[in-house]
DNA sequence: GCGTTTCTTGCAATATCTTCCAAAACCTTC
DNA sequence: GAAGGTTTTGGAAGATATTGCAAGAAACGC
């Protein structure tokens, strides 16, 4: 077997397993480790995979292609009934905005087949559907925010303000009785012009943020509209949503 | 049996298998394996399969400069050898304007340790830095086309008209006497932003690009400070680029 | 911290490539 | 069909590239 052949064959495995280590793919190979990771050192200055100790990574996965890794299997499950929830309840050829963060990652993962014209500021979501281009994704401009890949900063700001969308899925890091709170000023004047671009406004929050008051007040509950959650809101936040005239819709299995 | 005919089973034989070793290939047409890497050779200057160390590859002919796959491997050496020459020509600390295409990711994936600033419309080179978080990378907004990871549209040519950079690293469909040329009316207006914004306009133009005109007329010779490829330009280009005053690059290994 | 695993580096063994040459095949010309 | 020249072929020698291994360095997990 040539050494192209094996490259080959190392690719094609990461292609499927998305990560796996030397000692695997040099059984793969029928060949030492050392060469393997020659050849995945090769790989590499391609551009084709990232090293790790110990194995390799593919680059540019194909489906969740950002791991938002710290928050990633935190309440997985609970933001994927939210994400299946939450994009139920959008209508055919409605226009969205979608915000950054792995709740509204899941979001826009169940929404693919409704093809609507989508508004984002998210990096992830961008990947999501810039492969598939049955429906129309506008990205807005800013400075890249490392770790969420979220577009922040005056570019992103007035790309929303210059839009108008019929719905806005949002997320944020916190809410209490006083409203939604988020955990960096950036976000927040990016997050109003959102609010303030879309007619309906839905907030994705997984239970753990109830009752948590991140460091940037974002805006009180009466300037959103509805609520997509996956357990059944602390009854003082319940009242005050329901004073704020918010629906609550509540993903079950 | 001729050569002619020899190097046609070849040619077969690969277009099932994509690789073959020159053992293999010399048991298929029952002859030497000189033999046989003479014929590769001639089948490689004719441009229909690439050698490698022990065998031979089939080249992949259906990809353009702007259908966007990191792990397409056409000219990919030779992208690769743009790439980091291009890299080794910018200055620490100056501000970028990165294109979309393949050249300029490779641009791009040797700029990380220079950790200049970073302006960009294209979803790859995004995603290539987005994790990274010493460099300041600006995206600009816009619409996704698909097929390229590019954004595109009034809101991507407006980001980059109120821009102003040190140096624009580019790519092209082609290169003629005539000027630079690309393959999506969309990209024209947005490239013609970048062009205007950068103090230097640097043009990665791997060999396959000379002499081809594509469908939309960019630019004039005169627009663009440098021309960065991987082999000598014909001479009819070398003149009229030199009349234009363009500093031309060679990356060798 | 400390033991373990993995990485890097240098090296010798092996495989492949290049370059050359002589033999064979083929073509031209008479 | 034979002589003389050209092209193609197979192979050999030295140059180059690849491979696997081992020792010391670095990174990781506990």
């Amino acid at each position: 077997m040539t050494g192209e052949e094996r490259q080959k064959r190392i690719e094609d495995h990461l292609l499927k397993v998305e990560f796996a280590s030397l000692e695997e793919l040099s059984e793969l190979v029928d060949t030492s480790v050392s060469t393997v990771r020659r050849d995945v050192i090769l790989l590499e200055t391609k551009g084709i995979v990232r090293r790790t100790h110990g194995g390799a990574r593919l680059v540019n996965p194909k489906s969740d292609e950002f791991t938002f890794n710290t928050r990633d299997t935190h309440q997985l499950s609970e933001k994927e009934l939210i994400g299946r929830k939450c994009a139920d309840l959008i209508q055919p050829n409605q226009t969205l905005i979608i915000d950054a963060g792995t709740t509204c990652y899941h979001v826009a993962r169940y929404l693919e087949p409704k093809a609507p014209q989508v508004f984002t500021n998210s990096l992830p979501v961008a990947n999501l559907f810039a492969a598939a281009n049955k429906l129309e994704v506008v990205v807005s401009g800013g400075v890249i925010y490392p770790r969420l890949g979220v577009l922040v900063g005056p570019l992103a700001v007035e790309a929303f303000q210059k839009i108008r969308a019929d719905v806005a899925i949002m997320s944020c890091g916190g809410i209490t009785t006083d409203g939604i709170s988020n955990s960096h000023g950036l976000l927040i004047d990016m997050q109003r012009a959102m609010i303030h671009a879309a007619r309906r406004v839905i907030f994705c929050i997984d239970s753990s943020k109830f009752g948590r008051q991140s460091i940037s007040q974002l805006c009180d509950l009466d300037a959103i509209d509805m609520v997509v959650t996956d357990k059944l809101v602390p009854a003082e936040i319940g009242k005050a949503l329901k004073k704020a005239e918010v629906e609550v819709v509540v993903a079950a299995n």
